[in-house]
RNA sequence: GCCCGGAUGGUGGAAUUGGUAGACACGUUGGACUUAAAAUCCAAUGGACAGUAAUGUCCGUGCGGGUUCAAGUCCCGCUCCGGGUACCA
């Protein structure tokens, strides 16, 4: 074999191992670089050919900075802890631990068979005692900060504590629940230790609380919102109910503002943004008080449309509002209790999902603020507890639900908008004219609403308020292979462990929880705890974006045991420069991580408050199912292009047995003792022509298409360029290894520029011609400028080009193949380590200098114009460079050409755009 | 419903600021080499029409309009596909 990739790419993975080539170290005379892939979960299955789409773009880019001179760092490690491996655990009794070995090991493997050039001496993996117990100390800082609303930062806990002590809370600017009542100094001082905790918890940004989970008795564990089908679990069949449990929960609300603002710093798609944006939901409004007819009491509601005050016919109360029971009626009690029980049952997907319309007259009623007038009091699911107050004021002519809700339960809609109809629907424009509204007659909404606003606050019954979609982040889950929580109890009062303590999971006999619905941790015994303080210990574990919200941190400084990251080299490696990965944990993860990194820089632990700068999201690799035709009743199977006239039945077959849509009948047959007599109607070549969809890559669909296969038939280099010469990276595309011959055969062409027929190394001394230094500048343009814009698909062109043009040249020179070697390496790392060898160097093709384009190799004497009549083309002419517009205007009107083009006409104007066109308009 | 993308040959895609549409590959067809096959090399390849031919004419970037000397690219109005998201007051 000419080209022998498989001895090749061992050679080069062997000596890249051996002699630490990527590993590196801070060097304060290079400027750093930090490319950085998401982290991956090693699952059981293993890597399918969408997987490495990105690591090899991020692989690309790391390996051309460091060409450029930049000194990058470019890790890899594994966010392994988390349920797939807790599930296998429960099956199969094996410890997680175990399986994660099994799992990492083997995706270790195939990632060192792509060529990547990770510094594999910083890996970190999240299950690992010695980073989870950063995870833990992280933890600990924030139970141990508070989010001060004047510095607009958080803040050591004992700084509150000192201002309880002198003032109380009455004029705290602490970000805290909605519930705290406030207290005095002197109060706060009377507290005992526990109260003093209680009123803390409200204010750190860890903290527990009550919240409302999907409680599973049957599985004895809480289930996320997916894990529900129709009220029951998914697993088992047992009803889930809504219960309120202690929960570890972080405070990201406090940072829900900057988390918004900090948008605008970051160079991430506009998608994600707006996802974000969404999530977070602001939404600036007021909210108001409406005092009751038979109640001291009062409704808060909160409202972005104070403009439309006057519209205002009812009120409408989520079902789980505190006041409903005190607000009911005594003949409406009946129906409102059932009412509430019903939709307690409901999970909050469930709640969502159902778009009835439903809901119960109360039986009491509020006073307008304005009008003095008695307006009903009403409770629907569809007005969230969770959201605001809880409580809306309902303005069918203006809100498209409060019209459903009136139309449905047949309530009065007054109309406040000018010249607006609104018997079909609510009108939500803001452009139009308000009336029967008082001091708001004549007032458009925009102007209205600030009018509302002041006049709410001018009369004491409102303020105005910022609201946010965004809920505090649940912490705790019922579960085992994840983070411990340092954290033990005293008299049911959660305590932190010192600094220098943290806790290793214990063992446990099950990975399921007790028989009293405690977590699995809570199996632990003493004496399997490392630490064991308090009455007990917190058998919660975090959840699993708690690893990887700083897991880009670790890789600054993984071995560190003194603490989570040295200020120093954070420093110096600063923020992920370029982040590459999925789109889909727009809300999850790249949220979360946001969040650390602005609460870990506020404590002054690292010096910047966004981790990733600038981020591209891969698009997914959908596989290409191929299928076979099965006539109906029979076990024949017609080709596809035979089987117009029969009745079929269209079923996958393993893609495994396809080679360019032909079917191999042996392998078939093989596949399934169904299939073993299958009969078969050719085509007219003899051959069984399979159809095919693009669908995603799964393995039902038969569809998956394994790195190892493609490597092992025609190595690494050609894949890492497969995949990029498919198509933009952001972009969806199916994969179909057709093309994959192409860039092969592009790499056996560069390797027979460089080897005679008897496969010896042949490059020539002599300099190279002018044409040559042309190709190869051109393409130093190109790849430079391509990779700097990320367009990973156009530079395999272009290689592509330079090879095929040298080809022809037939140029072997030195100079000029040194050069594109150095070109190609980060693409194709281990054929141009080879061959950089064979040129004689005798360091890896890593620490080369990228060639730096000159510009004079591409000047050219003349330019071949295209001459356009009324915008068409219709033929080339070479004319000299330096030509003015009026030289070439002759010139072009002198060709034989143009007079056939006018046909006899004269010409309206000419265009001439110099080394451009020309356009002769008629 | 709302928000964000996208639509270019038989296929994947290129065209970066409005300036030669279809680069580069795949596939297909024909040819060379070979006992044969594979591999390799050469040639053709958006569509239609005319011509023995060189060549010429027309059409052509989802659809309909517009701006411009010139539009895949800009503007207006649609269609379809993909993704995200939702009783968030």
């Amino acid at each position: 074999m000419e080209y022998n990739f498989s001895e090749i790419e061992k050679k080069w993975r062997t000596y890249w191992r051996d002699n630490k080539t990527y590993n590196v170290k801070e060097d304060s005379d290079k400027e750093k670089y930090y490319v950085l892939d998401m982290f991956p979960y090693p699952s059981g299955s293993g890597l399918h050919v969408g997987h490495p789409l990105g690591y090899i773009a991020s692989d690309i880019y790391a390996r051309y900075k460091r060409l450029k001179g930049y000194n990058v760092l470019h890790p890899m490690g594994y966010d392994s802890f988390g349920l797939p491996t807790e599930q296998y655990a429960i099956l199969t009794g094996i410890h997680p631990e175990v399986a994660t070995k099994d799992n990492t090991e083997r995706y270790r493997k195939q990632l060192d068979q792509l060529g990547f050039s990770y510094d594999w001496s910083r890996e970190v993996q999240t299950s690992d005692p010695n980073y989870y117990k950063w995870t833990q100390w992280i933890f600990k800082q924030l139970f141990n900060s508070f989010y001060c609303g004047s510095e607009n930062k958080a803040m050591p806990i004992s700084h509150l504590i000192s201002f309880f002590e002198k003032q109380g809370n009455i004029n705290s600017q602490a970000v805290c629940d909605e519930n705290t009542t406030s207290f005095t100094a002197s109060d706060w001082n009377s507290f005992n230790e526990t109260e003093k905790e209680n009123v803390l918890q409200k204010y750190r940004l860890a903290f527990l609380s009550d919240t409302w989970v999907n409680w599973c008795e049957g599985l004895g564990t809480v289930l996320a919102n997916d894990e529900i089908k129709d009220g029951l679990s998914e697993r088992g069949g047992y009803p889930v109910e809504q219960k309120l449990m202690k929960q570890w929960s972080l405070r990201i609300t406090a940072y829900a503002d900057r988390l918004i603002s900090g948008l605008e710093t970051l160079d991430w798609t506009d998608s994600i943004k707006e996802i974000q944006k969404n999530w977070i939901g602001k939404s600036n409004g007021v909210s108001v008080h409406f005092n009751l007819e038979n109640s001291d009491k009062t409704i808060e509601v909160f409202t972005t449309r104070p403009d439309t005050i006057f519209g205002v016919n009812f009120i409408v109360l989520a079902p789980e509002h505190d006041l409903i029971d005190e607000i009911t009626s005594e003949d409406q009690k009946q129906k409102v209790v059932d009412y509430v029980n019903k939709t307690k049952l409901k999970s909050e997907r469930e709640r969502q999902a159902d778009k009835s319309i439903s809901g119960v007259f109360t039986g009491s009623y509020a006073i307008h603020p304005f009008t003095k007038e008695k307006v009903q009091i009403w409770t629907g699911e569809y007005v969230l507890a969770t959201y605001g107050s809880g409580a809306v004021m309902a303005v069918p002519c203006g809100d498209q639900r409060d019209w459903d809700f009136a139309t449905h339960f047949g309530l009065d809609i007054i109309n406040i908008f000018e010249n607006i109809d609104v018997s079909e629907k609510a009108n939500q424009e803001k452009d139009v004219i308000i009336v029967n509204s008082d001091f708001l007659n004549g007032l458009k909404s925009k102007k209205a609403i600030d009018v509302a606003i002041h006049k709410i606050e001018e009369l004491g019954i409102g303020r105005a308020k910022t609201n946010y979609r965004l809920r505090d982040a649940i912490f705790s889950r019922q579960r085992y292979w994840g983070e411990p929580f340092p954290v033990y109890y005293k008299y049911d009062t959660p305590f932190i462990l010192d600094d220098d303590k943290h806790v290793t999971l214990p063992q446990v006999n099950k990975y399921l929880p007790t028989s009293k619905g405690d977590p699995p941790l809570a199996r632990a015994r003493k004496e399997d705890w490392n630490v064991f303080e308090g009455d007990r210990m917190e058998t919660n574990v975090m959840p699993g974006w708690a690893g990887s919200s700083w897991y880009f941190l670790r890789y600054m400084d993984p071995k560190n045991d003194g603490e989570f990251c040295a200020k120093e080299k954070s420093d110096y490696w600063g923020q992920v420069d370029l982040y590459i990965g999925g789109a889909e944990h727009a809300v999850g993860h790249l949220l979360y991580s946001r969040f650390w990194t602005k609460f870990l820089f506020d404590r002054g632990l690292i010096g910047f408050d966004e981790p990733f700068k600038k981020m591209i999201n891969q698009g997914m690799i959908l596989g290409r199912s191929s299928f076979v035709y099965r006539i109906k009743d029979t076990n024949t199977y017609v080709s596809f292009d035979k089987k117009k006239g029969y009745k079929t039945t269209r079923l996958h077959v393993d893609i495994n047995f396809v080679d360019n849509d032909i079917l191999d009948l042996d392998a078939f047959k093989n596949w399934r003792a169904e299939y073993a007599d299958a009969d078969f109607i050719l085509n007219d070549e003899g051959k069984y022509i399979c159809g095919h969809e693009i669908e995603k890559m799964s393995k039902s669909k038969y569809n998956v298409q394994t790195p190892e296969k493609l490597v092992g038939k025609f190595g690494a280099d050609t894949l890492r360029l497969y995949e990029m010469f498919l198509g933009p990276i952001e972009q969806f595309k199916p994969w179909d290894t057709k093309g994959i011959n192409g860039v092969h055969n592009f790499l056996r062409k560069f390797w027979r520029l460089t080897h005679d027929s008897d496969n010896n190394f042949v490059v020539s001394e002599e300099s190279p011609t002018k044409q040559s230094y042309k190709t190869l500048h051109k393409t130093i343009k190109k790849v430079e400028e391509e990779i700097e814009r990320y367009s990973f698909n156009t530079v395999v062109s272009s290689f592509m080009i330079c090879v095929n043009e040298l080809t022809e040249q037939k140029c072997n020179s030195r100079e000029i193949i040194s050069n594109f070697t150095i070109l190609l390496s980060p693409y194709a790392p281990h054929i141009t380590e080879e061959i950089w060898q064979k040129l004689g160097n005798d360091t890896s093709v890593t620490f080369a200098e990228f060639p730096s384009f000159i510009e004079s190799y591409l000047v050219e004497d003349e330019v071949n114009y295209p001459v356009s009549f009324n915008g068409k083309m219709r033929f080339k002419m070479s004319l000299p460079v330096e030509m003015t517009k009026d030289q070439i205007e002759d010139e072009v009107m002198k060709h034989e050409k143009t007079a056939h083009y006018l046909d006899g006409k004269s010409p309206k104007k000419i265009i001439v755009v110099p080394k451009r066109i020309i356009n002769i308009v008629i």
